[in-house]
DNA sequence: CAAGAGATCATCT
DNA sequence: GATGATCTCTTGA
């Protein structure tokens, strides 16, 4: 079953939690992919010094601080792009980053639209899985429990969670400390340990 | 296997 | 004008 915005309108921890093993959908014309979300991240609320909210309300946050369910997708490093999911109810910035994923169908697509062919790094990466994908700024804002970009639920048995902290936001002074980031216990799909 | 450099641009100051 | 919610390749052990 897809999940809908009443999902995401949970606290931004526990839909971080809970889209684990769960399974990323995206509907292209070169074919169908779908990977199974082993590795997120967490970004809660205006004072959130790793969130990109914590500047307050931007032209590139505004959507964080929109209705949940909606694609939050930018360009880092001037290469890679991010997918997140707004969280949490309308005037609440948050949202979930999703870094990780492990192939489950289209994998000769994803093959072709990523440089190493090797099965293993196609999609353990936040913008890996994008390119793998075929991700890109267009996403920004794009509901996602529409039929091109969406979160299946295959009613899995729940997942062990390993909960720690964040990737490559040294800056955030104390908020670096947080464990926000959450992946599946012994997962080989998972970015780093 | 680990560590480091370089790539490249939208966004905010 | 500075800087990142990263990735890949190269180097050296």
């Amino acid at each position: 079953m897809k999940l809908l915005r009443t999902f995401y309108e949970q606290a931004t921890v526990a839909v971080a939690r809970q889209l684990l093993g769960t399974y990323l959908v995206r509907v292209h014309s070169q074919g169908i992919t779908v990977g199974k979300i082993v590795e997120t991240e967490a970004y809660v609320g205006p004072d959130d010094k790793a969130s990109h909210a914590s500047r307050g309300r931007t032209p590139r946050s505004a959507i964080m601080f929109g209705p949940a369910g909606y694609a939050y997708v930018y360009l880092i490093y001037g290469f890679h792009h991010c997918l997140n999911v707004v969280t949490e109810p309308e005037g609440y910035p948050a949202a979930v980053l999703i870094r990780a994923v492990e192939p489950v169908e289209g994998v000769e697509v994803m093959r072709a639209r990523r440089r190493t062919p090797g099965a293993r790094s196609l999609t353990n990466g936040p913008g890996k899985l994008c390119q793998a994908f075929a991700i890109d700024r267009s996403f920004n804002g794009a509901d996602m429990s529409g039929d091109v970009l969406f979160v299946e639920d295959r009613r899995e048995p729940p997942p062990d969670i390993v909960a720690t902290t964040r990737v490559g936001i040294d800056f955030a002074g104390p908020w670096k400390d947080k464990p926000w980031r959450f992946y599946i216990r012994g997962h080989a799909g998972v970015s780093k340990r």
